[in-house]
DNA sequence: AAAAATTTTTAGATTTACCTAAAAATTAAA
DNA sequence: TTTAATTTTTAGGTAAATCTAAAAATTTTT
């Protein structure tokens, strides 16, 4: 059993490891809001736990074991955010850091019964995939919506940012998960993208188009 | 705000002083299962909180603050019952330990959100009333059913006993809230209690009938 | 391949919540 | 009202998770 804090860590150090394969000290201390000082005590003590491997100077990747654990606290993060949104309704900008506490619950019955209460979501309010109790979930293919030409179309299906700023100024565009969208024209001069909706167009930077996931219905 | 160790004195004192004015070092040290020395410890900061009077040698008494930040906590822990029993599924033998976790989660809006989502429960799968978000809730009038007669009738409305297996053995016996009861029998013996429910009788040792909690239907 | 910059680790402290053992105060018994 | 038993506190220490400052290793730049 790991404590709150380890939990923490290992989850912290999955998500790196989605971008890199050797998880680096000082990612982890920004991650941590920490001082690389203190993950490196904290590193030692995984790596004797066998939850990461370990070389000195060279960052960390997790053992099977770590990751099995990184990703049932990825679970319940998700589950839960998705018991905030759907059953007490809270917004998707609003769900994050009371799932951050919810997560460390240590009841795997709750979640079995909580995951079947919601109806085996696949995804959370983000669009981010929900592992089964066995860790295991689709690594689900999405493009950024910023790589799409003019005439493409898509729905958006995910963010790549969970900042309340970011996800509100999306909600406020009409631009939330479902939504299907097409790429009317992209400005000469910032780069900046038009995207026809449903019922409006909407202009949005290249800045927020890097965030937004879509699964494609091809394209043109 | 108050860390996890904290809240649990904080709520055990206050249960405690439903029963004596001065909270004792070593009943505080019993229900934290921890040594006194470590009470004395914990209770020197939080007087220096102001979340309670302290008196060296005297025992301790929750301030308002101190009281209404407890009382908070069971609003949490009773609301968090609820929930594991009428959406999740649990026994009411099964929900105490995760509700100890979950009592600590913090967010006003989240507990305020469950409430609604609820239906704003009066009392929680054990009887135990559920305090407003004000804290505010009515202290209800129990009668211990061994204190009845023969002939008495009444409703079973509460358990001042907690214990799972406490708890199954009434689930078996068929004495759960709600319940409608008539004493039809004390046995000279034991003092054992026959009772009368709808469909069947059964018998209670003085033991059982000692923390099982009726509303009177009044005497005869 | 040095020098400079960056990253990471060690060393030594701090804080929180514990602990044991012994001293002090209070309460109960003789 | 002494003595005995109980309760509570103090003194001194431990383990977990931090921190700062300084040393060591690695990487990047000249
Ligand atoms: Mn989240
Ligand atoms: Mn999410
Ligand atoms: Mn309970
Ligand atoms: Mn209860």
């Amino acid at each position: 059993m790991q404590s709150y804090t380890e939990e923490n860590y290992l989850k912290i150090i999955y998500h790196l490891a989605e971008k890199t394969t050797n998880v680096q000290t000082n990612a982890i201390a920004e991650q941590m809001q920490t001082k690389p000082a203190s993950v490196t005590d904290m590193i030692k003590k995984l790596a004797d736990k066998g939850l990461v491997d370990y070389i000195k100077y060279q960052g960390v990747t997790l053992t099977e074991t770590g990751k099995n654990a990184a990703i049932d606290i990825v679970r319940k993060h998700r589950l839960w955010e998705v018991f905030l949104v759907d059953k007490l309704n809270f917004k998707w900008d609003e769900v994050h850091d009371v799932a951050e506490e919810l997560e460390h619950i240590k009841s795997t019955e709750l979640i079995e019964r909580l995951d079947e209460f919601l109806g085996f979501p696949k995804a959370d309010p983000h669009g981010d995939p929900i592992p089964d109790k066995n860790g295991r979930f689709a690594k689900t293919q999405f493009i950024k919506l910023i790589e799409l030409k003019v005439g493409d179309t898509g729905t958006i299906t995910g963010v790549s940012q969970h900042s309340s700023a970011f996800l509100k100024h999306l909600e406020k565009l009409g631009l939330t998960l479902g939504i299907p969208i097409k790429i009317s024209d992209i400005t000469d001069f910032d780069g900046s993208v038009e995207i026809q909706l449903a019922d409006k167009q909407v202009n949005i930077s290249r800045e927020v188009a890097k965030h937004i996931l879509i699964s494609s219905n091809g394209k043109n």
